[in-house]
DNA sequence: CTCTTGTTTCACATATTCGTGAAGTTACTG
DNA sequence: CAGTAACTTCACGAATATGTGAAACAAGAG
């Protein structure tokens, strides 16, 4: 079956859609959703250029913060000057390990915020117990991929 | 103890910074720390407009927004006329809720996106991949609140 | 029924974000 | 050591989002 480039458009900005709804910036999850929808999962600058409608700026600077976020990785075949931009395999890994700092950040604030309060009061209380649920899903995360890990190999084997 | 208000006042800005990085639109992360480090967990639109020196209209749009997203309940005391806006006692339950849909939202457009590649594709195996994985997570989740809920009791208790 | 108090809506000014074109930089080729 | 292809940086203009004041809108009190 070969690929219906216009129906494969579609759905790359329908999930860039969905991506953006949920607080992505508009280039990156373009970019992003580009990428997930290419055979070989790679890309030269100038083809994602080309299949979204934007200038090499935008892909470079889509690409740069894509990069810092470890979502894509950028790479050049010796003797080339053009870098190619894959989207790791472990994609979902590195996002899971992202929410795992942003809950780091919310613990710490969290934690000053008890201080700040009174462990005895009733909002230091409050505070307390919004801690104990983040403490507890972090603690929970590695045990969920683990078993993720378990499942697919099962379902590959 | 006596509440320091001045240190409660820096973390309400500090912990509504983090929301604010983590995708928070800046007033309802405001107006949502506010109500978190208060004792009764309730305050009025003036008490907010006043402790986070912002006009009536700005409490009035993040109020807006945070009911919307179930976040805060709109109460009003009979013979009153001022509403009193109050934190749901289970605010990370209704996150983890929305989150599930978030990831309901996700998978229907992966499963549009191996429809467009083709599930034999390189591509649409990728795709289906990730739709398993998000499938994975939001089945898991519900068996995940409920352990903390077991957690939680046995703490109490 | 009118007064008063509290909330919401609206138009506007401001601030921020975003994407582009153009110039600048890097690095491979011959 | 040019020459050139590709990427990046920068300054600008456009589009968006944000917060405010003022006015309109409830709804209880007298």
């Amino acid at each position: 079956m070969e690929r219906d480039e216009a129906a494969v458009l579609t759905f790359i900005e329908r999930f860039a859609g969905v991506l953006t709804d949920s607080g992505f910036a508009r280039m990156p999850a373009r970019v992003f959703a580009a990428l997930l929808a290419t055979d070989s999962g790679r890309l030269t600058a100038a083809e994602l250029a080309g299949t979204l409608r934007i200038s090499p700026a935008a892909v470079s600077g889509a690409v740069r913060y894509l990069v810092q976020l470890n979502l894509v990785g950028r790479e050049r075949e010796p003797g080339s000057r053009r870098d190619r931009y894959r989207v790791h395999d472990d994609v979902w890994y590195e996002a899971a390990v992202r929410r795992d700092q942003m809950l780091l950040r919310w613990e710490g604030s969290l934690r000053e915020g008890v201080a700040a309060l009174g462990a005895a009061s009733p909002a230091g209380v409050r505070m307390a117990e919004s801690l104990a649920f983040f403490e507890f899903v972090r603690g929970e995360l590695p045990d969920l991929l683990a078993r993720w890990h378990a499942q697919r190999g099962e379902r590959r084997g």
